[in-house]
RNA sequence: CGAGGUGUAGCUCAGUUGGUAGAGCGCUGCGUUCGGGACGCAGAGGCCGCAAGUUCAAGUCUUGUCACUUCGACCA
């Protein structure tokens, strides 16, 4: 078919969502004006409309962080290679993808620097040094950071080589009281991942293959994307005493005893960005929800050159709806359809359309972002229908995304190679031995994403061996 | 780190048998437009990734190198 310039469409549309997921993903993320990409491979420049985004995640955080008690300090970038040698398990894991500092202008330094992976062992060695007494227990930190690991593929906010992130470290007097902890932050996050950024999420601990280094435990929220991959949105571990003996982190117990702290981190990154975008956005471009989006609603003036009333009463309703909704008035020299394409691909919840027959009718022409409902509303209601609208656009974001979060049942090895293509997770039942977890990964290309709390009985034996079952354990395709 | 692919304007790309650089979008200015990605006119913008080589002549051929990218293995 031969197209002359005239048909084609200004602007080339996105990539379909069904047609290439990662395609259509790297479209949304750049064309909704996210990142740029730079000069070092998987390092990614967050642009104001991506920056915003963690802006907003990292204050709602912050918050629930405080009102839980924890406080924030801020650790070195380098940590020296004796240092991170410590801990065994935590160096075998972390070694292949540490950053190395060997110079210092132009001086080799007598030890090579580590930039941070992530950074247990310098709290550790401060927690050394400060805490001696259970008086001084529990220590409740978080720090709010970058890290960099140097992965070999990336992709902007779900892998790249620097990535944002904050990272809780905890010490406690005992057992108890760190586990007590653990669960505390992995509900703490997967009550953000429902109330702000409207993501369902199954919580559940990960299996010894698929636990972080140096941890006892790790605990971990997953959530589904649209191409029904599952995605690590948080975790959380518990370490016991391991870190502790390596690093002597000893306190004088209530019995005068010294003993060794207890400990748990846990950690969030900008990858939950990625997380957002695959599991709400569409074929328009960016879905955001309601609380996440920096701009909940935008105003848009129509035929504003046939009637100077136009822009007058744009700039009444966005001085009305200031204090109640992040607003912004459009009144750039665009197209209003133009205006229309545009917001709806940086993911605005809420179009409000302002021309002269609305003026003259009243009312303003509301649209949504999620849905594509159109709603006219009195401009005297406004101000009460939109926080309302907000949160009914937040209900509707997390129904649809549960209502895509599909389990499927596996009794046998065939019902799980069977579905190990399809969207969603299999749940199943399994010994606790790698051999079996490694089987399905190799025949299914599905690896254990988590022992979700919430066990259920589907069988009493192995899917892959037959032998007596231990757990119920969701399995999937994951990033 | 293994296998493919691609490097030309800000972006997406075209560039024939080697002959000295093009289009659309975007950008700047003026004017007309504006209820689903408007249009006219005028303009600015290039180390053809980088380095060697072949040739009278290289965006084009050869070799090397670097970067990006897709799929695997590894990972928040």
């Amino acid at each position: 078919m031969c197209v002359s310039n005239k048909d084609k469409k200004m602007v080339e549309a996105i990539t379909s969502r069904e047609d290439d997921f990662a395609k259509w993903y790297t479209d949304i993320v750049k064309k909704a004006d996210l990142i740029e990409y730079s000069s070092v491979q998987g390092c990614v420049i967050l642009k104001p409309a991506g920056y915003a985004l963690w802006e907003n995640i990292q204050a709602e955080m912050d918050k629930r962080f405080k009102e839980t008690g924890h406080e924030n300090i801020y650790m070195p970038l380098f940590i020296p290679e004796s240092l991170l040698q410590k801990e065994k398990d935590h160096v075998e894991g972390f070694a292949p993808e540490v950053a190395w500092v060997t110079h210092g202008g132009s001086n080799k330094l007598e030890e090579r620097l580590c930039v941070r992976p992530t950074s247990e062992t310098l709290f550790c060695e401060l927690y050394a040094k400060i805490v001696n007494s259970y008086r001084d227990l529990p220590k409740l930190y978080n720090q709010w950071c970058s890290v960099v690991r140097w992965e070999k593929t990336t992709r902007p906010f779900l892998r790249s080589r620097e990535f944002l992130w904050q990272e809780g470290h905890t010490v406690h007097e005992n057992e108890e009281d760190a586990r007590t902890e653990t669960i505390k932050m992995l509900n703490v996050y997967s009550d953000f991942c429902k109330e702000f950024l409207a993501i369902p999420v199954i919580k559940g601990k990960k299996t010894e293959k698929e636990k972080f280094a140096g941890a006892v435990d790790t605990y971990t929220i997953e959530a589904l994307m649209y191409d029904g991959k599952a995605l690590q949105a948080g975790t959380s571990h518990y370490f016991g005493d391991g870190f502790a003996r390596a690093f002597d982190m000893k306190f004088t117990d209530r019995n005068n005893n010294l003993q060794y702290m207890h400990q748990t981190s846990w950690g969030v990154s900008t990858r939950i960005i990625g997380a957002v975008i695959m599991v709400h956005s569409d074929d328009n471009g960016l879905v955001l929800p309601p609380k996440l989006a920096p701009t909940q609603c935008v105003i848009i003036p129509v035929a504003a050159n046939k009637s100077d009333a136009v822009l007058v009463k744009c700039t009444e309703v966005a001085a009305m709806l200031k204090n109640i909704a992040r607003v912004k008035l459009d009144d750039s020299n665009n197209s209003a359809g133009w205006k229309f394409a545009e917001h709806e691909m940086r993911g605005v919840p809420i179009r409000i359309e302002i021309g002269p027959k609305d003026i003259e009718a009243g009312e303003a022409l509301v649209t949504i972002r999620f849905s594509g409902e159109k709603r006219k509303i009195k401009f005297e209601d406004l101000a009460t229908t939109i926080p309302t609208l907000l949160d009914e656009i937040h209900d509707a974001m997390y129904d649809a995304a549960n209502k895509r979060m599909t389990v499927t049942a596996a009794k046998t090895f065939d019902e799980l190679k069977e579905n190990a293509n399809n969207k969603g997770f299999i749940k199943a039942m399994w010994c606790g031995n790698l051999e079996c977890e490694d089987e399905i990964k190799a025949v299914g290309g599905i690896t254990s994403r988590c022992i979700p709390f919430e066990q259920e009985e589907i069988s009493n034996t192995c899917v892959c061996c037959s032998k007596p079952a231990k757990h119920m354990v969701y399995w999937g395709k994951a990033y």
